[in-house]
Order: structure tokens, then C-alpha cells, then sequence
DNA sequence: CGAATTTGACCTGCGC
DNA sequence: GCGCAGGTCAAATTCG
């Protein structure tokens, strides 16, 4: 090795331990020593390229992103059948056969390297043919399975954008109920109440998954201006159809500049941006992305008619609204289909590992913003907490993740903003029983100030007396947790029995509504359902949707869904991940 | 050379 | 008012 690339490979190993470090998210506070101590030893930090594959992302999604790009080289594959790459069997997981001698093609010598090898054996020549044949069918039929299993993927997304209508109808429902009926009296002695309706009222004026579903059919503002739409279509009469009066107007928009119309993507669940309406006057409106802070966003507001404090104030704090997920991997990032871009980098207290925040690039002005921070505790665990709602359609392989978690803001959003303690009497330890069997993954609420946070968990095993530590999931888990996540099935029954019982509902809404200890019995009649539903069907959105059925109920606090506490909350199986901030780690240390 | 990342500075909210 | 912590900005740096 010569001089020059000695020092240049001092040079860079020394990029390379930094960038390692901070890939294990322990960037400049590990010193080699401390790097090797959380794994990094682990690693060849003298081959760049090994470096990133194996302390790239950690990919959710990579069998489908695989598939996907698999897919189209297959399709050219197919049309130059003259050469198979045996590249592509290995890829496909095929093993093509084609290892016979020297007979090989490759794409620089096929006429002579074929002909030397098979000149001189007519039988070798005559059964490479039928293993080129076998693998070409072999090939169509993988073609074929790929785009079947591509048609199911987008027939579950769609069927995942009707649940989140349903739950918002269900929420819309509620509210409207809730306003007409109690909610001026019960604000008018509980500050608190009285907060809760201010963001209700506020609602609108935020880009929350909620308020977007407010939004739907009648606005939950009457005196919100909203523009003018030709076809204001019911959206009990047809949810899909009806994906938000903003929502349309916002894809028509995004389609243009992401996209639109491209076969791998897909329009959000209805996702939307409000930035567009609400702030349409200003640059950062025109991006759509805005700093969270309350005291940049209120500046933002210059747009002809700025919310009032007390709405803009709401808007803020409801928009911090978090879903974490946890999971255990060795890379510096999940991917989870979309693109990001990393804008800055802190020490946070109480976790010896800095935090990396990410903005959303696949479209100018998301406002989609992420933290990945590995936990204090266990630094195998990867916390990455999402913030905001994409204002574009997202590919195939983002649908997942971005469904689950737009699933969760939106119960943990839903109707009103609970205290913690209600939350945590009723909604959280509900959703820490929604364990599921497929790949134990565990839900939990925190309402902490100021970032009500949805943790979704697939670090945990499933419970049980002297369970082992947890088993990290493959990222195969992972992914499968996470479609199953977003897989939408069984949903009209859970719909049809419990959040369209209106009867049921009014109940409900009368225990949340006053604040009373009282309905109870309503509470536990609607956890039991749910829970009977998550017995019968364990499927995540399902749960999710009957934990917000639970979650409503139970935002009154009062403690009156014991019942539902009972499994989750002091075993130890599920402990407080998530709180404020998303520094779920820190918070377990302070919190002991 | 453009894009992405790094990193110190700055801003803001909050508790004391 | 002050200090701390979280979050963001933006110039500098690195990468492809």
C-alpha cells in the first residue's frame, strides 16, 4: 500500500467511524472504544461499501422494494430472451440451472462461449435449451406472482383509505353529537373540556389526520371557510369516493408534481395537507412545510385571515401529535419507503445517543418529519417517531408504515385530546393488550404534554412469565408486521356492530362528554367487543380501530375501563415506550 | 457540480 | 430573568 493510499484510507476510516458512529446513532460521543462497545466492532470499517450495507437502513420494506425492481427487470428480461443473467435467477431466488460448464452466456462473448462449451457435446447443448426453457417459465410465472401480489397490495391500501374514512365518520359522528348535546354544559365547569372543544373547534385549522376527516361531508367548523367543491359527495354514501373535499383538491395538486398517475404510487389514505389552504399567503405555505414551533407557526399564519391564537395554539400542539415505532435493528434508519433527508442532529438529555431529525423529500413541502434516536436502554432498539401527514401519494412499499401510523395519530387524535391519565386509564392499556400474535407488536398511547404520542412496538415478544429477553424481529417481521398493520379486513363487522351503533355511541359520548365516573358498564360492554373482535381477527388496523372505539370511551378518564388494564399495565410486558417527545428511553429513566 | 450530510449557532418554550 | 433542553437553520463539508 503506498502512501497515498494508506492516508487516504486513514482518512477514510476516520469518515467512516464518525458516520458508523452516528449510524449506530452514538455519533460524536463514542470515542473507538465506546463505538466497539455498542457494535460498531462488529463492523469493517475499512470497506466502505460493506459499511453501507450494513449500517445503511434498516429495510422494512426491501423484499417488496426488491420485488418491485425485480419486476422490471424481469419484464426487460423477458423481452431479450436471448440472455439470462444469472445474476437475476440469484436474485430472484432461482436457481436457473444454467451452471453447466463453460456454457454460461454472458452479455460480452455469448456466440463463442456458448459454442465452446457446446459444440462438443450435443446432449449438454440440448438440455442447456431445456433449462433456458424451464427458466424462461419459470420467469413468466414469478412475473406473474409479482403482479398479483403488486394488485393485492393496492387492493389493501384501498381498503385501508375506506377504514380511515370509517373511523373518521365514526369521529365525526361523535362530535357532532358531543356539540349538540352536552358539551356546553360540561365545558362550562371543566377548564379542561373547555380546552378539548377549543381544539376541536381548532380542529380545522390544523393538518391533522382527525381534523381531516372532520373535514368530510360537514365541516366540524361551520364558520371554517372551505372551498367550494362541485361534487360534495356524502361521505356515508361513499367514503372512498368522498376522501376529503381537501384531500382531492391536494392530490390534484401533488399528482402534478410527484407524479401522479405513476403506477407505484399511491395517494395517502386520505392524507392531507392543509398548509395550502390555511397558509397560502406566505413562502413556507407555498412549500407547505412549517417549523413546528407555536411561535413560528402563528408568524406563518399571514394568510389573509389568520386563526385566532386560541385555534392557531391548538393547531400546534394537536399537530405535534407522534407515532413512535420501535424496533430493534443495527442500521441507522428504517426504511420505510419514503425518502428522507436529514436536517439536523442533537444530543437529547438523558440518552447517550444523539437524535436525528429527518424531513420527508419525496415531495417539495411535506411537512412529514421523523426522529430516529436509538434507545438509551437498549441501543439495538431503533426509536423512530413520525410527525405529520404526507402530502403526496407514497409508494407502495411507504403505505404500510404510513397507514399504521396515520391509523394511530388519528385515534390518538380522535375527537378530543384526554388527559393522560384518562388515556392511560383506558386507551393505553387497551391498545397494550392489542398484542399481536403475528408479530408481537405492541401499541401504546402517551398523551404526555406536549406530544401525544402512539408508540407502535415490534421489540416485544409476546408476554409471558420469564419470557426471554425480546428476540429481534427479522426486518421479513418487521415488514409483515407492519402490511399486517395496514391490512384492512373485518372492519365493517367491527364497524358495523360497535362505532355505527349509534345507541352505543351516544352512551359513550355521555360518559366522555361529562366527564362522569359513570357508563361503565357501556365502557366495558365496548372493550369486550373489541376485544372479542382482536380475539377473533387479530389484525392490527382492527385493533387499532377498536382501540379507538375503546379510546373514546374511555377519554373521560375515570378509570372506568379497568377491565382493560388489567393485562397490560403492571405485568411489565408493556412498559411506558413512548412518552412526551418521543425520548421514550430518558422518560423510563426518569420515571423509573 | 449538485445533492446530501454535518454541525455549530440560533430560536423558542418551559421551569425555577 | 436565567438557564436548560428541544428543535431548526444554514454554512461548511462530504459524497456520488
Amino acid at each position: 500500500m503506498d502512501q497515498s493510499s494508506s492516508s487516504s484510507f486513514v482518512a477514510a476510516a476516520a469518515g467512516l467511524k464518525r458516520k458508523a458512529n452516528a449510524a449506530l446513532g452514538c455519533g460524536r460521543e463514542l470515542p473507538s472504544e465506546a463505538a466497539a462497545a455498542v457494535g460498531l466492532a462488529g463492523y469493517d470499517v475499512g470497506d466502505q461499501q460493506e459499511r453501507r450495507v450494513v449500517v445503511g437502513e434498516m429495510d422494512f420494506f426491501e423484499t417488496e422494494m426488491r420485488k418491485e425492481k425485480r419486476d422490471r427487470k424481469e419484464h426487460a428480461a423477458a423481452d431479450d430472451l436471448g440472455v439470462i443473467n444469472s445474476n437475476k435467477g440469484a436474485d430472484l431466488g432461482i436457481d436457473m440451472g444454467l451452471h453447466v460448464g463453460g456454457r454460461r452466456r454472458n452479455s460480452g462473448s455469448e456466440e463463442s462461449t456458448v459454442d465452446d462449451g457446446v459444440s462438443s457435446n450435443d446432449d449438454d447443448h440440448r438440455e442447456a435449451k431445456a433449462e433456458l426453457a424451464a427458466a424462461k417459465s419459470e420467469l413468466a410465472r414469478v412475473n406473474e406472482e409479482n403482479k398479483r401480489l403488486k394488485t393485492m397490495l393496492a387492493n389493501a391500501n384501498t381498503k385501508c383509505s375506506s377504514l380511515h374514512m370509517q373511523i373518521a365518520l365514526m369521529q365525526q359522528q361523535q362530535q357532532h353529537q358531543r356539540s349538540s348535546h352536552g358539551h356546553a354544559h360540561a365545558h362550562q365547569f371543566d377548564p379542561d373540556k373547555r380546552e378539548q372543544q377549543l381544539l376541536l373547534d381548532a380542529g380545522s385549522h390544523t393538518q391533522l389526520v382527525p381534523r381531516q376527516f372532520m373535514s368530510l361531508g360537514s365541516s366540524s367548523s361551520p364558520d371554517e371557510p372551505r372551498p367550494a367543491r362541485g361534487s360534495d359527495a356524502s361521505p356515508s354514501s361513499n367514503p372512498l369516493l368522498a376522501v376529503g373535499p381537501d384531500g382531492a383538491m391536494d392530490y390534484a395538486g401533488c399528482h402534478g408534481n410527484v407524479g401522479a398517475g405513476k403506477a407505484d404510487l399511491m395517494p395517502l389514505p386520505s392524507f392531507e395537507h392543509h398548509g395550502h389552504h390555511e397558509r397560502g399567503g406566505s413562502p413556507e405555505a407555498m412549500q407547505g412545510w412549517l417549523p413546528s414551533k407555536v411561535p413560528k407557526f402563528l408568524p406563518a399564519a399571514k394568510g389573509p385571515e389568520p386563526p385566532p391564537p386560541e385555534a392557531a395554539a391548538a393547531a400546534a400542539t394537536m399537530r405535534k401529535a407522534r407515532v413512535s415505532v420501535r424496533a430493534r435493528s443495527e442500521a441507522a434508519m428504517i426504511s420505510d419507503g419514503c425518502q428522507w433527508r436529514k436536517y439536523g442532529q442533537k444530543m437529547a438529555k438523558g440518552n447517550p445517543c444523539p437524535r436525528a431529525y429527518y424531513r420527508c423529500t419525496m415531495a417539495a413541502g411535506c411537512p412529514v418529519r421523523k426522529q430516529v434516536q436509538r434507545c438509551a436502554e437498549d441501543r439495538t432498539v431503533l426509536i423512530t417517531t413520525y410527525e405529520g401527514n404526507h402530502n403526496h401519494p407514497l409508494p407502495p412499499a411507504a403505505m404500510a408504515m404510513a397507514s399504521t401510523t396515520a391509523a394511530a395519530a388519528s385515534m390518538l387524535l380522535s375527537g378530543s385530546m384526554p388527559s393522560a391519565d384518562g388515556l392511560m386509564a383506558g386507551g393505553s392499556n387497551f391498545l397494550a393488550r392489542a398484542v399481536l400474535p403475528c408479530s408481537s407488536s405492541v401499541a401504546t398511547i402517551s398523551a404526555s404534554a406536549p406530544f401525544p404520542t402512539v408508540t407502535l412496538d415490534l421489540t416485544q415478544t409476546a408476554p409471558g412469565p420469564g419470557a426471554s429477553p425480546p428476540r429481534a424481529p427479522e426486518p421479513a417481521q418487521l415488514q409483515a408486521a407492519l402490511a399486517e398493520a395496514a391490512r384492512p379486513v373485518s372492519l365493517p363487522l367491527l364497524f358495523g356492530q360497535k362505532l355505527y351503533d349509534q345507541s352505543k355511541l351516544s352512551a359513550v359520548q355521555a360518559v366522555a362528554g361529562t366527564n362522569g365516573g359513570g357508563g361503565g358498564a357501556q365502557l366495558a360492554d365496548t372493550v369486550n367487543a373489541a376485544t372479542a373482535v382482536i380475539a377473533s381477527d387479530p389484525n392490527f388496523t382492527a385493533v387499532l380501530a377498536a382501540a379507538l372505539t375503546s379510546y373514546i370511551g374511555s377519554s373521560s378518564g375515570s378509570g372506568s375501563a379497568g377491565g382493560a388494564t388489567a393485562a397490560g399495565g403492571s405485568s411489565g410486558t408493556v412498559q411506558p415506550l413512548v412518552s412526551s417527545g418521543g425520548d421514550s428511553c430518558s422518560r423510563d429513566d426518569t420515571t423509573g
